[in-house]
DNA sequence: TCATCCTATGGTACGATGTACGAGTCAATC
DNA sequence: GATTGACTCGTACATCGTACCATAGGATGA
């Protein structure tokens, strides 16, 4: 179960922060080792995060961690919640249409997860954090007020996310290794006899990751809540 | 480096099975380490394949593995591919539309990886073995066949991709945790007055995840190519 | 004042893992 | 008989997560 957690640290005491650097550590707290695991996750990648370098960059001793937090799975959880928030829609886009704000939500959403690329594979096997969970809600309000009953409500949400977690997911791990794409594209080349057309669009290659993502999506909100003036594809 | 690979095998010889164990294993082989592996991750999920379980189960010693296999990434790539050969449409099928075609290659797919739910958060950090490419050969051709044309035919495949990974991803990894969903459920319910809509719509329970990913595929196919009696949005 | 307790830290040690290294076996070939 | 190349595997090591336990210091009560 969880570690207890201070609540509030009333002692400031007399940590010198302010001049010299050489053994003033600030104390452990759950919020530093969150944050020093998403600069480490960002750096190295979920492999690149031990407790042992975590422990390092906090200046501290590994089992001290352990005092914060279970174990390492909580600190991945923790880790992938703290990087999902969301704020919400501008003031501008506020006021607007439920599309738009639904549109804002979920490119947000992928956003954050390419800005830290080992979120989205580890987001499906992990149990939801109050961060997701508030998408997930303000995604079915915003969908209940555009019509969509409850009937058809689950259906619509999973496929979104769906998408969002495919298309993320894709990226993100295409974006690692651009080097090994080429590669790939290359092999493909030397292949083309098996799979002449897939080469010839070099479908490994130059890819808008953008367009085709939003591509996809107006085609799935039109399937869940046709507009009005039911404009076809985009491009 | 990829280790020299035995092409032939004359012996035979003696093999027994589960009783006596003591000498008398049949040859190691590559085909025999990919269906072990494929049966140890069925059994035991990505963190139960060890090398020395592997071994175990192949009656040999853990580092012959290694005159066979690159390394334990090696024994990943193979064991994904493996699980993801496509047959290609039964007779019936095969005379028909392309929509049809591809729905079934799609849902074939889908069904591979849900028999072998390790294998879906596998592929998107993986090179692209042979089948996987095989397939995507085979939906670009289809989906040219069906007016498709070369500017357009990434953005359909990649989101198609997209759609059934994460489809796929998300619907493995909640089916291995169902317990784990009941529990996140109940935490929802008692966390109602910040998610009043998805505990109302039960979001997190009861799912026909079949219905849903036939239901968003439709959507996004009738956007790429619409149908000529036409639900979607014409183009 | 001292004794006690809670919060918090961290050293040591253990079992598990992937795999480098190099010695071994055996059949085929010269 | 000697050599070679295909194949097997025991040993050893670095690295990992973390259980266990000793410790320190402030707060509290006597």
């Amino acid at each position: 179960m969880a570690a207890k957690r201070s609540g509030a640290q009333s002692k400031r005491s007399h940590r010198k922060k302010t001049d010299a650097p050489p053994r003033s550590e600030p104390p452990l707290s759950l919020e530093r080792i969150v944050a020093t695991a998403v600069e480490l996750l960002d750096a190295q990648g979920v492999d690149g995060l031990t407790m042992r370098q975590l422990a390092d960059r906090l200046g501290s001793g590994v089992m001290s961690l352990y005092w914060h937090v279970d174990n390492k799975e909580g600190v991945f959880d923790l880790a992938l919640d703290a990087v999902l928030e969301y704020r919400g829609p501008p003031q501008i886009v506020e006021a607007q249409d439920w599309r738009t704000a639904i549109i804002h939500m979920l490119e947000d959403w992928r956003g954050s997860m390419l800005r830290h690329p080992w979120s989205a594979s580890l987001l499906p096997s992990r149990t939801l954090g109050p961060n997701i969970l508030g998408r997930l809600e303000l995604l079915s309000k915003t969908l209940s007020g555009a019509g969509v009953t409850d009937a058809d409500m689950n259906v619509a949400i999973w496929s979104l996310w769906n998408y969002v977690m495919g298309a993320t997911i894709t990226r993100a791990s295409f974006d690692r290794s651009d080097d090994d794409m080429d590669a790939a594209q290359q092999r493909l080349t030397s292949l083309s006899a098996h799979y002449p057309t897939i080469e010839r669009t070099r479908l490994l290659l130059d890819n808008d990751w953008d367009g085709v993502f939003r591509n996809g999506l107006d085609f799935l909100l039109d399937g869940f809540a046709p507009r009005p003036g039911g404009v076809g594809a985009p491009r």
